[in-house]
RNA sequence: GCCCCUGUAGCGCAAUGGAUAGCGCACUAGCCUCCGGAGCUAGUGGUACAGGUUCGACUCCUGUCAGGGGCACCA
């Protein structure tokens, strides 16, 4: 939104320096940077703090040459119209100043718009697949699922309303051993509800799910060999509803089994060969990823012939390059962080390179009640599912919760929290504030007319409500940048606040009809970003609470 | 042993290497004849420790201490 302007001016200063002779002493990209504080202006630059050391000079003085520089550059073009001032300040930052007019434009822009105005190219139609979840068909999701669920939708949201071709996806690992197993745990179940005696192993699935498919197994005559795959298809129709329930939709479901039978596996193993990354040793065939920084070598065919985990991965990851996306996000958990290596060798033994591939380790959420963290054991099947995080907080809550910490980070996520009403639960606050101004906007009998004066906003608080607005295009790149949709919450929270002081002082209805007027198209502003923000993060704007 | 994450106010957290480190809870004192008080205003109080890089470090690097998670020819 903000995007014209700011790349307008940092072209400017690229040419100022280019005048001054330094532009070859700045090898960084220059852009300006939204300052911490409104006082240090609306756009600012510390280009002459990190030209100081090149040039041998003190940054102050730097400084005033590029704002000499500026201002004469700046008065030969329109952008006299918008920009205020320019100059020096603290120990040598360049501060541009914007008239309010620019501000009040940008307004009028989202008003007349909506969504529109906010959305931006950036993406540039890149295409983009974000696989996550990917959890084995063998029970219930988990919270850990449910987290990954999360942050990987809200993040194809972000990228695909910046501009990029997104694709989510959920690779099915529908076949190999765990299937096997599962198969095992229905089979011996099935046994004991015909009165046989059983010794049912410790590694086999213990929660009571396994007895429900046995019913239902017993009922369609199922039996042996294709127990497996008829619970992985009974246990990922109870996952797609899960994931339906909680707002995650997916684009494509891929099976390993249908890899396995499609003969990519071979394919890429041979043209691994072909460039030499392959080698036997003690009876396995190894994977040479230390030619790619990894710590070790890793097999890929057993000793005893059948694949480990990395065979497919490897042919899969290829194969989604050969699909097309040139760019790959992968979601996983933090038990996989030692895997992030071998999957970047692989991609680059096939010739990518490893920034084509961005991993993010998912921290897992430990459930509390009360501030204790609820016990679990996985041991017996017991853990908590997504469906009873949605059954006690709802999906809204939910998802702002699992959303509200740097994905990289533990979370703490206490259910009695989620379900507070007040400002120690932050989707509430959001959500307050929408309902409010959706309150406002139903009780006002004025329409907002199209020559609309806003010059009458002036208040402070009214001012930095605007630029709080203009800064979501700047954040939805944060989360481009960090791949995380983290700080579209924190975002939200602030705007929110800002919107409630402003409440607070200043009253919309009855001030006359221009000034009335102008706020109501205020807060209509900031009714769009935040149900443009809330739709980002998947959760509901309610009208009403 | 090796790897990942985290140490910020009594508690829970925030701060794309930037200017005076913000917010909620709790505690104290205020604000509804008024658009939704599920809100707002003010006060109290903080970067684990030791070095380093930098013009500038909560942020990056090294080490120490503390907490959480993970290591496979499992998936």
């Amino acid at each position: 939104m903000t995007k014209d302007i700011q790349e307008e001016l940092s072209d400017l200063v690229a040419c100022c320096l280019a005048q001054l002779g330094w532009l070859e002493n700045y090898p960084e990209k220059i852009s300006l940077e939204l300052p911490t504080d409104n006082r240090f202006g609306d756009f600012t630059t510390n280009i002459s703090l990190k030209l100081s050391k090149l040039l041998k000079r003190p940054p102050q003085a730097i400084a005033a040459e590029l704002v000499f520089c500026l201002q004469r550059e700046i008065s030969k073009t329109s952008l006299q119209k918008i920009v205020t001032q320019v100059k020096v300040e603290g120990v040598g930052f360049v501060n541009f100043y914007l008239k309010e007019n620019y501000f009040y434009d940008k307004l009028k822009v989202i008003i007349a718009q909506g969504k529109a105005a906010l959305r931006s190219t950036n993406g540039a139609g890149r295409k983009v697949l974000i696989e996550f979840v990917s959890a084995n068909p063998t029970g219930s999701l988990s919270v850990a699922h449910a987290r990954q669920a999360a942050v990987g939708d809200c993040l194809a949201n972000i990228l695909a309303f910046i501009g990029f071709d997104v694709q989510r996806e959920y690779y099915l690992n529908d076949e190999g051993n765990q299937i096997n197993i599962l198969g095992g745990s229905v089979d011996l179940r099935l046994k004991e509800l015909q009165g046989q005696k059983i010794e049912f192993p410790e590694n086999y699935y213990q929660g009571d799910y396994i007895y429900d498919i046995a019913r239902e197994a017993d009922k369609q005559k199922i039996k042996d060999t294709s127990l497996g795959d008829f619970a992985a298809d009974y246990i990922l129709r109870i996952i797609k509803q899960e994931l339906i329930d909680f707002g995650v939709n997916f684009d494509c479901w891929y099976s390993q089994k249908q890899l396995a039978k499609s003969g990519k596996i071979e394919q890429a193993f041979s043209r691994l060969k072909e460039k030499g990354f392959l080698y036997e040793q003690d009876g396995a065939l190894w994977f040479k990823s230390t030619s790619f920084g990894d710590d070790k070598d890793r097999v890929i065919i057993k000793s005893d012939g059948s694949q480990t985990y990395l065979a497919p991965d490897i042919a899969y990851h290829e194969d989604k390059f050969n699909r097309g996306f040139s760019w790959l996000i992968n979601l996983w958990g933090p038990d996989h962080h030692g895997y992030i290596n071998r999957i970047k060798a692989a991609i680059e033994a096939f010739g990518h390179k490893p920034d084509e591939l961005s991993v993010i380790i998912v921290q897992l959420a430990t459930i509390f009640r009360n501030g204790q963290p609820v016990q679990m054991s996985t041991r017996r099947g017991q853990y908590i599912t997504l469906r009873e995080v949605l059954d006690e907080v709802g999906a809204d809550a939910a998802r702002f919760f699992f959303l509200m910490r740097r994905t990289s980070s533990h979370l703490d996520f206490d259910l009695e929290v989620a379900k507070k009403q007040s400002a120690e639960n932050p989707v509430f606050y959001v959500q307050y504030a929408y309902a409010r101004i959706c309150s406002i906007l139903r009780s006002s009998a004025i329409e907002i007319k199209n020559d609309l004066d806003l010059s009458v906003l002036k208040e402070k608080e009214e001012l930095s409500l605007i630029k709080k607005l203009l800064e979501f295009d700047t954040i939805l790149n944060i989360c481009r940048a960090t791949c995380d949709p983290y700080m579209l919450t924190v975002y939200l929270q602030e705007l929110s606040e800002s919107f409630h002081k402003f409440y607070d002082l200043h009253r919309v209805l009855d001030q006359g009809e221009v000034l009335t007027c102008a706020r109501l198209a205020l807060i209509k502003g900031v009714k769009i970003v935040l149900s443009c923000g809330l739709e980002l993060l998947g959760i509901t704007q309610p009208e009403k609470m």
